[in-house]
DNA sequence: TCATTAAATTGTT
DNA sequence: AACAATTTAATGA
């Protein structure tokens, strides 16, 4: 079990803050937990927190009208998000849902504020996530043209392993089939087979209830 | 500590 | 989607 503490000391940006702006950050930021399977945040409610994950995972998605899901992103330890939509002041655009038992750091959009105008780390650090999700985002609309179900595990548990979006994440990542059939936008079946695959290759090795990720660039490179 | 049972997850069709 | 096999967690002796 991560604690708030530990998100903080691994967080990029809390490490460039001074000590009254990490103390302030460590006096309002609210810690909530979160069942497996239950909503974080709605699609359409208004935006007021930037929100981290201390220890689980999240999904971030949309419903389309026809009732599919389809997972834009997940989240493990070490990630935040919502930063676009405090920013831009609009309400959420996806929806987020924990896809494990899971404790969510949350930060008043005040505290936030406070610190974009007070730290230039904070602002760096800004730059630097947004900009990472940026090549996230275009790599994800490539892969997903391009690549069989294999490759779009593989690139989709490099993602989860990102060093500067996630820097939380060790080399094992405790994730059902199920789950990783959500990010992957392929069936649980497809997923079983395609770790398969994966292991065969040396990339990672299968666990119950997980996975450990052996060669990172491998997977990030797989079936490019 | 060990055995039994239920629940979760995986492997296969 | 359905089913069987496997692993883990919980319970009680």
């Amino acid at each position: 079990m991560t604690t708030l503490a530990d998100l903080l000391r691994e967080s990029l940006w809390a490490q460039g803050l001074t000590d009254v702006q990490r103390s302030r950050v460590e006096k309002e930021v609210q810690l909530r937990y979160f069942a497996a399977g239950t909503s974080v945040a709605h699609k359409g409610s208004p935006v007021d927190h930037w929100a981290g994950v201390v220890d689980g995972l999240v999904k971030i998605n949309v419903l389309s009208v026809d009732g599919r899901s389809t997972t834009f992103a997940g989240v493990p330890n070490g990630g935040w998000f919502g930063e676009g939509s405090l920013l831009k002041g609009e309400t959420r655009k996806y929806d987020v849902i924990a896809l494990r038992d899971s404790h969510i750091a949350f930060m008043p959009r005040a505290t936030f504020m406070w610190l974009v105008d007070t730290s230039i780390p904070f602002n760096r650090f800004l730059l630097t996530q947004l900009n990472e999700r940026l090549g996230q985002f275009v790599g994800m609309l490539e892969y997903d043209r391009l690549l069989d179900p294999e490759g779009r595990v593989a690139r989709s548990l490099a993602a989860l392993f990102n060093p500067v979006l996630y820097p939380g994440s060790g080399v094992r990542l405790q994730i059902s089939q199920e789950e990783i059939g959500y990010l992957a936008g392929v069936s649980r079946q497809r997923v079983n087979q395609a770790l398969k695959i994966l292991e065969q290759a040396g990339l990672l090795r299968v666990e119950y209830g997980g996975l450990t990720v052996l060669n990172l660039d491998g997977l990030r490179n797989f079936g490019a």
